[in-house]
RNA sequence: GCGCCUGUAGCUCAGUGGAUAGAGCACCGGCCUCCGGAGCCGGGUGCGGAGGUUCGAUUCCUCUCAGGCGUACCA
């Protein structure tokens, strides 16, 4: 149900109809219809929805734009839509169209009646898998990774929304080159802290976080492991601290209101012998060759500058090999649409994955990838390195407890995830209080307080279809209901253009025209027909905030 | 050097090829005996630069300047 969609669907084929009848009258020739859009007008002036359809004729028709549009105007079958007022040609060659308000009278109803599911498409049947943070069980999660969860949180719950089905999956980078450093790291850091004099790994991970987590496996193993091999150690030790680790990030992304529906494991990908088996293929179909003892994936011939080792000298598989594996695994799980979310420091991986992908046979435009661009972190104005190396980072739990999950969450997804990101813990917790999350989230509350004194007062009203609705003629009443009613529409351009950041740009727009409104006018009062109107908006406002903000996965709260 | 992203108001950022480019913060001045003042109202000649495509460009293309990231047998 999404009444802008349907008013302009009406629109457009009343148009269409009018173009051909000109035609049939002669009054009008040309080959084809163009593609015309109907558009809702920056302007107010500009009539409700306009339409673009006369300029774009003007060259094969070989006439003005303004005299098409009269043209169009003039063979208007006007009973198609109940609704429509006036119809103006204006500037250039727009056809202005002006509804009559009561189309937006049966909207609070239609919110009330539908509640959270208000906003959403129904189910296309359609299965897409967004894979997001997947952060390296090998440190803590950073201020990447808080961004790339609340932006891919998020677009889950759009996507949702929008009505597809839905998965969550992490990908555990559980083995490769960085799994061997941090194998290396840890048992150093054993050895050391065992009284031994060894020096730590010049490229180890250095990070307090990693002795703590080797102290709490000394506090359970005591000095047992320095019995065994060093092979031997260095496996068990890295088991214990993955287990560790992604039970640390599984509950921190949790307590951030993120949850998967998979942990899918790369070392399950090698052990299972997918690896080999995807680089097979590709040599079966002439991608692979052999240099300097290196596997190279000729990637190349899909318009790489460069090809890319898919297995090392040494005979380990890239992480690149691994995430073709990876990738082929998803569509053979038969997803409809595969969705990444990746720091932008990756972006040269995205071409390289889309051609691996349909050397193999698959569709590329299947698989899209969000590059979001990184985080700057500072504190009071200096840069913090978020280097898991040195150690020196804000750590995503830090990130929760200062400043919050409701304000970090949205504050990411407000952001576009192109924009280049400077954040400052300092001002952000200094502006806590005005942080735009508030203004939405005192908008509901304040919703909710009316209704608590109008349930107080013993008010009766009738809720959904009333006829007292079209007492509602103020203006800012009239502008709020067109926003209500375009949510459904938002969702779906935010699910079609995987920009999420419009949700929390929406609900903004929508708490500001609250405000702005409960200033001016007030809801419960003597006249009873219009405390009924207004308890109606009032309600459909509520609702719709919660929804929006329920797709941020930000709280909706009764009180602040 | 080459590739990707980004340059919009003092700052942080919106803006699916449309008509007069918008919010928040900051700054100045107003507004509650009234449903929550975490609010409202008023105050603003800014699309990095130059070409091009188009009836129309902040949006698309080319060049250019500036910043970020990448350009490993790392991930």
């Amino acid at each position: 149900m999404n009444p802008i969609e349907e008013i302009k669907s009406a629109l457009r084929s009343m148009i269409i109809s009018a173009l051909n009848q000109a035609r049939a009258e002669q009054a009008l020739v040309f080959d084809s219809i163009p593609d015309f859009v109907i558009e809702v007008p920056r302007e107010k002036g500009h009539g409700d929805f306009a339409c673009n359809a006369a300029m774009l004729m003007a060259k094969s028709a070989r006439r003005a734009p303004r005299e098409i549009a009269q043209i169009i105007v003039d063979h208007l079958d006007r009973q198609a839509l109940s609704h429509l007022d006036q119809v103006a040609v204006a500037g250039a060659g727009f056809i202005n169209m002006y509804l009559r308000s009561d189309w937006l009278y049966k909207i609070p109803a239609l919110v009330m009646r539908m509640k959270e599911a208000y906003g959403s498409a129904p189910r296309n049947g359609k299965r897409v898998q967004v894979e997001f943070v997947s952060a390296n069980p090998t440190g803590n999660l950073h201020m990447g990774n808080a961004r790339g969860g609340a932006i891919g949180d998020t677009l889950a719950n759009v996507l949702h929304y929008a009505g597809y089905d839905v998965e969550r999956e992490f990908y555990i980078n559980d083995a490769g080159n960085q799994i061997e450093i941090f194998a290396e790291s840890l048992e150093a850091r054993y050895l050391q802290l065992s009284g031994q004099n060894v020096t730590f790994p010049e490229n180890g991970y250095a990070g307090q976080d990693v002795v703590d987590t080797v102290k709490s496996i000394r506090a359970r193993e005591g000095d047992s492991l320095l019995q065994v091999d060093s092979r031997e150690r260095q496996q068990r030790l890295v088991a214990m601290a993955l287990e560790e680790k992604l039970a640390y990030i599984r509950h921190t992304l949790e307590s951030f209101g993120i949850s998967y529906d998979l942990w899918y494991s790369e070392k399950t990908l090698h052990e299972s012998g997918q690896v080999k088996a995807v680089i097979e293929e590709l040599r079966q179909k002439g991608y692979i060759y052999e240099k300097d003892g290196a596997q190279w994936f000729r990637t190349t011939l899909l318009g790489d500058e460069k090809d890319e080792v898919v297995i090392r000298a040494n005979g380990l598989p890239t992480y690149f090999a691994a995430d073709i594996a990876y990738h082929k695994d998803k569509f053979e799980r038969g997803f409809d649409w595969v969705i990444d979310v990746w720091g932008a420091d990756h972006h040269g991986h995205v071409a390289r994955m889309k051609g691996a992908m349909a050397a193999l046979g698959y569709d590329p435009a299947q698989l899209d990838v969000i590059l979001m661009q990184l985080v700057r972190l500072y504190r009071g104005g200096q840069i913090v390195r978020m280097s898991k190396r040195t150690g020196t980072t804000v750590s995503l739990d830090e990130l929760i407890e200062e400043v919050g999950r409701d304000a970090a969450r949205f504050s990411f997804v407000m952001r576009n995830p192109d924009s280049h990101l400077d954040f400052d813990m300092e001002l952000a917790k200094q502006q806590s209080l005005e942080n735009p999350v508030y203004y939405v989230q005192y908008a509901h509350a304040r919703i909710c307080s009316i209704f608590r004194q109008a349930g107080a007062a013993g008010v009766k009203w009738d809720q959904g279809e009333t006829p007292d609705i079209a007492v509602l003629n103020q203006a800012e009443e009239i502008v709020i209901l067109r926003k209500i009613a375009e949510f459904p529409m938002e969702v779906e351009v935010a699910a079609k253009t995987l920009a999420p950041h419009r949700i929390a740009r929406y609900s903004l727009d929508l708490a500001a025209l609250f405000h702005s409104y409960y200033n001016h006018y007030r809801v419960l009062q003597e006249n009873a027909a219009l405390q009924t109107a207004r308890l109606n908006l009032m309600k459909a406002i509520q609702i719709v905030i919660a929804n929006a903000l329920s797709i941020i996965g930000v709280t909706a709260p009764e009180h602040m």
